[in-house]
DNA sequence: AAACTAATGTTAAAATAATAACATTTTAGG
DNA sequence: CCTAAAATGTTATTATTTTAACATTAGTTT
């Protein structure tokens, strides 16, 4: 025998599938129960994890709606620099205009610039890594270019040889390059000795080539070398970085946003 | 010139794309402004359909949220042969055993395959839909190889002369291939011309080819032809086929699991 | 810099939601 | 059919959120 309650309990997360959040008065008017009725159903779901609650509302976890990113982002909001990050991915979106091309590089900045982009644009992307992808392709007017490859879960990057090959057929208006190291001295570097030839290969295909790297960047090295500074003819970054930058910048007409 | 009132419009969006609900406190806490001015951007929002207000909560709405996972998903729960086709999904994720390499082809039976797949084992599995993909990334402890290329947005397949190239230098013990016609006389088709090289790629470099498809796809040709049903060492499907297939199996000696 | 305007902040009152205690109804067992 | 227990409903209280009116601050113009 099944309960009326567990009908409810049932009832109440087909309504949340289909509208999501709910109130509880409405949960209790659709029911055509009473208010206390429902909270104390939606204690239950609570407590074995089927609903969230919160002062005004009920709804599904992330985890039983397609919601789940954690899985698929580098960008996390708690992490550092974030904030930083998000204005510089919406500075470099707002470069483009209808119809441009771009590559982008790797990283969470650049993941934030794919969240940036413009859905009414036809834009050419080509793009390297899950979080990337997942984003872009949300973009219903854009040609989408995965070169793909053997998978890296640290940096969720797709690299090969062929990847490299398809890279090299293409060409693009932008590329929006990022890194974990910049310095005058010893230049532009990264972590993984497996970004470098995508990296190099994104800066022969493209441009206008943008860096784009928060403050915390600046004075630092990493292990793998990919360029130097000079390449690049734009720089978006934010406004904590070393006066020398910003001097270098102007001595070699480099364009320097900072957000 | 850029407002303090539109930088904050775009960041209260940013903050809801990564935690939805959220409430004016938390906003105004995050944005350090009071919570009327959260009200009144919210206001504006809402005015532009650009998030959904309820009382104790901002969200944004359900097509500018990750909660869209039709985008990609090939298996639509409300789809004809459905529940066959997690059914087999199954039956082929239940041939594999820990540290077996697959091949996953395109479609929604493959998806189910996908999903069902042991997140203990570590497997090595090539794929080339975005669909796919995304499901087979969540396995941690498994090798992910996604030969990548030009992105076709209605079959969420990537594809290329170079992710052939990459496929031609791996091997793998099954291949879970699918197809949209079965005939004894015209052989296995599929819809889209592209999907062709890679199909017959995939048939070259595995061990055991197993053949999903639901009865639904029996006595059906389409456009394009890439393989003999004897080419398959194994066929899962539901046990409504016709009898003559049944035959064909035993005469062929092609292993066949009715689910 | 003064005056004006727009934007933001403060506060208190009103509306809504959550909680808790108790009343009523329903259900199951004898 | 009666009783006890469980489930549901009612009501009052408390907590939170929303609204609205007004005060303050920041930005512009002259």
């Amino acid at each position: 025998m099944i309960s009326k309650q567990e009908e409810r309990l049932e009832k109440i997360l087909s309504i949340l599938k289909l509208s999501n959040p709910a109130t509880v008065n409405k949960l209790a008017q659709l029911l055509d129960v009473s208010h206390m009725t429902i909270r104390r159903d939606v204690e239950i779901l609570e407590k074995e994890k089927r609903v969230e609650v919160f002062h005004g509302g009920i709804m599904l976890p992330d985890s039983h709606r397609g919601e789940n990113w954690k899985e698929y982002t580098l960008a996390d909001a708690t992490s550092i620099m974030c904030e930083e990050k998000k204005r510089i991915g919406l500075k470099a979106a707002l470069m483009l205009k209808d119809n441009d091309s771009l590559i982008l590089d790797t990283g969470s900045t650049t993941e934030y610039i794919a969240q940036s982009l413009n859905p009414q644009y036809s834009l050419s992307i080509v793009c390297f890594t899950l979080n990337a992808l997942i984003n872009v392709s949300k973009l219903k007017k854009s040609k989408i270019i995965f070169p793909g490859g053997y998978f890296h879960r640290n940096t969720l990057m797709f690299e090969s040889e062929e990847g490299i090959n398809i890279l090299k057929k293409n060409r693009a208006a932008f590329a929006f390059v990022s890194a974990s190291g910049i310095s005058l001295s010893l230049g532009v570097t990264c972590s993984n000795s497996y970004e470098r030839e995508t990296k190099k290969t994104i800066m022969e295909s493209s441009m206008k080539k943008v860096l784009v790297a928060d403050s915390s960047k600046f004075d630092v090295v990493h292990s793998t070398y990919f360029a130097e500074l000079q390449d690049f003819d734009a720089l978006i970054t934010d406004d904590g970085i070393p006066d020398s930058y910003r001097l270098f910048c102007k001595n070699n007409s480099i364009e320097l946003l900072t957000v």
